[in-house]
DNA sequence: ACTTTAATGATCAAGAATGATATCGTCCTA
DNA sequence: TAGGACGATATCATTCTTGATCATTAAAGT
């Protein structure tokens, strides 16, 4: 599934065109991902939950030579699915 | 943030009221689970994506009793932040 | 349809999530 | 608006993800 496909299922629930349907998910995407970068969490009941934590891992690895690499820390959005996700 | 600040969102950004803008978010959010369910990969690029795997952990524990549990396999779901998202 | 550009996969080691359950805190439906 | 239902928390050992890079696959804008 891609954005397109939640396009066409509004366009297809609603009375919306294409173009409406699409303003509509990037309002809510540009919402969502405002509200993480602001380090909010986001609580969807029955769907998910969204947390962002500070990354505590240190450390990465270069493929090539075959070695670690030292990595800057920074922030990590956990993802916890909610009870309808749960046993799917 | 909760599920009714993206319906405000919605209602601010559109024309619509709030029961429409409801309905618009219940529709995304089955969406989305029933595309999941059917183990179907979702990837929303700038946004994030999710994939279903299977689970190998096979053990919880008790809290009370302090001990392991043993616990039934299934299946998980796996978010991973999309370019906006990974440097927040 | 075509092009642009983001996402995936592979790799390894250490840090992090998972999982059951009861209680507390909070979302959200009636 | 209030209570009912769902989510967060804490616990520990094992499983799993993170992280950089580049080629390959594919999303999505034109």
């Amino acid at each position: 599934m891609i954005k397109n496909d939640i396009v066409l299922e509004i366009e297809k629930k609603s009375e919306f065109n294409r173009a409406k349907s699409l303003s509509i998910v990037e309002t809510i995407l540009a919402s969502l991902k405002e509200s993480l970068v602001k380090n909010e969490k986001i609580e969807i009941r029955g769907f998910a939950s969204f947390k962002v934590v500070s990354k505590k891992t240190g450390y990465g690895r270069d493929i090539r030579r075959k070695k670690q690499i030292k990595i800057k820390k920074g922030k990590r959005i956990k993802f916890k699915p909610g009870q309808d996700l749960k046993n799917i």
